[in-house]
DNA sequence: ACGACACTGAACCGATTGGTGCAATGACGA
DNA sequence: TCGTCATTGCACCAATCGGTTCAGTGTCGT
């Protein structure tokens, strides 16, 4: 039906931040420093603007944390831990194992007899 | 270089079909049993052109694989075993325990001499 | 053979994405 | 104060996304 309460809940920001290599990129250079926008920007041959917008994403999923510093925009990673994201997949995967198993059968035999 | 660095075309799929809560909730249904596209649709309200869709971006990304049955296709989770993803994960974790640590300056004058 | 059923293809829609260029803003350095 | 420098806001663009409707196509049950 209507789907619209949240529209971006904190697991569909994380993973669509994830979602672009550029992104990943950036994650990986701040995990060795803080930098600027137009450090990040400059392995990328990005516009400035883009590589603002793309931080902006990153802030707004808690990846990561800026702060204006004089005429540059300081940028770290953020308090983001990604446990959720990390035990969203875990539970995939256990759901996987299971299906390795061959046990799909048998789970199917029992719905109805829980939740 | 370092070897978290894999086919970014998989991880950009693979995380872009996370990036959704109704394809979330789509591969914990399959975590149950295969299922048709009716039976994956109803829950949430959706057309059935709608949910193909959606189980067309899961199939492209290995997360689900599917099958024409008489009239109906059977879906089931597919051979994509989310380690790549998993380990993207594991290695931001890393880089953030390091920035908790405050070592990101020790870091930086390191690189060069990392694995 | 016929009708109901399950899905699919195509066209369409509004919103979002990933990018650009250009004009401002605001801080730095001489 | 003046010029330069880093970033930002705005408008714009084409492509993709998440969803719909409608008109098929093929299969099943009788």
């Amino acid at each position: 039906m209507v789907n619209h309460m949240v529209q971006h809940d904190t697991l569909d920001r994380i993973y669509s931040a994830l979602a672009d290599s550029t992104r990943r990129d950036i994650l990986t250079r701040l995990g060795e420093g803080p930098a600027s926008i137009g450090e990040l920007a400059e392995p990328h041959g990005m516009t400035l603007t883009g590589m603002t917008k793309h931080v902006r994403v990153l802030e707004d999923a808690g990846l990561v944390r800026t702060e204006k510093v004089g005429r540059s925009r300081q940028c770290r990673l953020g308090e983001e831990r990604l446990d959720d994201a990390m035990a969203w997949i875990s539970f995939y995967q256990r759901l996987w194992e299971r299906r390795l198993d061959g046990l799909e059968a048998f789970f199917t035999l029992q719905r109805g007899t829980e939740e």
